[in-house]
RNA sequence: GCGCCUAUAGCUCAAUUGGAUAGAGCAACGGACUUCUAAUCCGUAGGUUGCAGGUUCGACUCCUGCUAGGCGUACCA
């Protein structure tokens, strides 16, 4: 595909120039020819806006533009697209507005299978990234608590983005910035002391404000005095309370990755705040921050001139008891992502970290870093649907929340683990980051092509069960250069083929744009042709040899197509169903 | 008050980043299993893209101003 658009383009661009040369088109500059596959096959199979493009340089009518530029398309070329000899152009045409249609010969569809039989599993790559390392932070919860379904959504867009961009050359890696230190974690310490001490009997404690009430931390305090009793009360309250602290930060880190693991996610790296506090960055920052005069004293704290950045407030980086606010380990963070040389960093927040966008870009400005060096973007909220269309509300403080695991878990009770795993997955996945996400439980449970997740799962599973059969009755594919691709006549046969064509650009659009859910909205769309394609047409078929063995090599295709795309997604493809 | 996000079919959302007639799925209605899996297919219907301007050959997309909702705006992370 790739080197038919080349040719394409070099012969629109030269008949610009052609045109160009002969004084009839009266431009300065050639510009690059956007092409874009068309939406309906009327319009031919790729089709560009340039003669729209130039209308205005050039001082003339769309149309007439577009009919120069044919006019000028090198004789040859002309003359064997006319005598429809010419390999890869069956026909051009000026449509609309001014658009020049390309209509491509039926080689383009067959070089698109062959392509795909060939590249098999790494079809839809590319190396476009060419090797640079790209950093994607995400999830990150707080080790207070279990992940909610917003940690979730954000585990299986960070992951797949990771995916994606190591599809197109990137070398791409998924990191979790753990905050094991500061007051979150002083607070679960506290939580867990006042847990404890009232599972051994002590009465009048209460759960100190901004500290955690969920019943997990009263489960894990019983099971510190099932396993160790009553020894740490013999400690000070604040070293229990740091005992506690470090013990329950790795028992819901543990949970955390477990839940991680279970929903098919593995991080490469886990970065830890009290490690880079440790490191002595922290102070290496506020010096160069010193240096460069962006800090000032006031109320007995040390401020940093945000508004020289224009921010409208100044924010504190030392505390008036001396304690870095979490501005100062971020910063110190991100300037370690810089020092180990990754070209791009991109961060995914929850949506209540949007104040956080602007003052980390200019911490990051600041340590002289480019701007475009950090992209932040926020995974908007989730909300639970019920049967009643009932929003369920989460919040970790008030302690009644839904986890990721309930979650996994309710849908595992109807559907399996497995497909609880790639429905959630694919939920997650299925709406633009920005948008929030209404997650309908009943849907999410359906054993039918309502459900979007099923239906792509099930167009993969039908064209195993067709090679299945196939085998059953002694019919073996043959390989793509024995077969007559020409018997591939019907009008749906096309389509199918002409929409596997589109999968490598819209794996690379979705890994450059960050977005993540027109990978679902694709694979969506081929089953979609898939299936009517299947009840329509039959493949095995003894009684025509040729046109059935071509039809293998589509339905392996497809197949091949349905696979690299769920991959890519984190979901399972179904031999069977 | 200020900032960010969102507003598209009854509902949940797309729209190749400014291109041709705005598309899917739910929900509704009618039809198709002697067939490679009916977890499927075929058909019907649904729109002043929140409102008002502007930019241009062309706007769901960009700019301005409104309206409504969500989130943020800590010496918490």
């Amino acid at each position: 595909m790739d080197a038919i658009k080349t040719e394409v383009y070099n012969i629109l661009e030269s008949a610009i120039h052609a045109a160009v040369t002969a004084g009839e088109l009266a431009i300065s500059e050639v510009p690059t020819i956007p092409f874009s596959p068309t939406k309906t096959p009327e319009h031919g199979d790729i089709a560009t806006p340039i003669a729209l493009g130039l209308a205005k340089q050039a001082r003339m009518a769309p149309r007439n533009i577009a009919e120069i530029i044919h006019e000028h398309i090198d004789a040859d070329t002309l003359k064997r697209i006319e005598s429809n000899t010419h390999p890869i152009i069956h026909k051009i045409e000026i449509a609309g507005a001014g658009f020049i249609n390309i209509h491509l010969s039926d080689n383009y569809l067959y070089d698109t299978l062959q392509t795909i039989t060939e590249m098999q599993s790494a079809y839809g790559t590319c190396d476009k990234g060419a090797g640079k390392p790209v950093q994607i932070e995400f999830v990150s919860a707080n080790p207070t608590g279990p992940l909610n379904i917003v940690s979730g959504r954000a585990a299986a867009v960070g992951d797949t983005l990771v995916n994606l961009l190591n599809a197109v050359g990137y070398k791409a890696i998924r990191e979790f910035y753990v905050n094991d230190a500061g007051g979150q974690v002083q607070r679960l310490g506290e939580s867990i002391d006042v847990r404890y001490r009232q599972a051994l009997g002590e009465e009048a404690l209460e759960i100190p404000e901004g500290g955690y009430q969920g019943e997990y931390i009263r489960e894990f305090a019983e099971t510190i005095v099932e396993t160790e009793s009553d020894t740490h009360l013999q400690l000070k309250t604040d070293e229990r309370v740091a005992l506690f602290r470090d013990k329950g930060i790795a028992h819901i880190l543990a949970q955390q990755k477990a839940s991680l693991e279970r929903f098919g996610v593995n991080f490469d790296v886990w970065s830890s705040e009290k490690a880079i506090r440790e490191s002595g960055k922290l102070e290496e920052i506020i010096q160069l921050f010193q240096e460069k005069e962006y800090l000032y004293e006031a109320e007995d704290a040390t401020w940093f001139r945000m508004t020289d950045f224009g921010d409208d407030k100044d924010c504190v980086v030392i505390r008036r008891d001396g304690e870095y606010t979490y501005f100062v380990p971020d910063a110190a963070y991100h300037r370690d992502k810089f020092d180990r040389g990754f070209t791009t960093v991109i961060d995914f927040l929850g949506p209540d970290h949007q104040g956080h966008i602007s003052r980390l870009k200019n911490f990051v400005k600041a340590l002289g870093m480019p701007d475009d060096w950090l992209e932040i973007s926020i995974i908007q909220q989730v909300n639970l649907v019920d049967a009643e269309g009932n929003r369920l509300d989460m919040s970790k403080r008030r302690g009644q929340f839904y986890t990721l695991d309930t979650l996994i878990d309710e849908l595992a009770e109807t559907v399996g683990e497995q497909f609880a795993v790639d429905v959630a997955r694919y939920f997650f996945l299925m709406r633009a980051n920005s948008s929030h996400l209404d997650f309908n439980m009943e849907l999410a449970i359906t054993h039918a092509s309502e459900n979007p997740v099923f239906y792509i799962q099930y167009a993969h599973a039908r064209c195993c069960s067709i090679f299945e059969q196939g085998a059953e009755q002694g019919i073996t594919p043959k390989p793509i250069e024995a077969v007559s691709l020409k018997q591939l006549t019907e009008p749906i046969e096309h389509e199918l083929i002409r929409k596997l064509a589109e999968f490598p650009s819209i794996v690379l659009l979705s890994a450059e744009a960050r977005e993540a859910h027109r990978i679902p909205h694709y694979l969506h769309e081929l089953a979609g042709i898939f299936h009517p394609y299947y009840n329509q047409h039959r493949v095995l078929d003894p009684a025509n040899i040729e046109k059935m063995h071509a039809r293998l090599t589509l339905v392996q295709c497809v197949q091949s197509v349905l696979k690299n795309g769920l991959t890519l997604l984190g979901i399972s493809a179904p031999t069977s169903m």
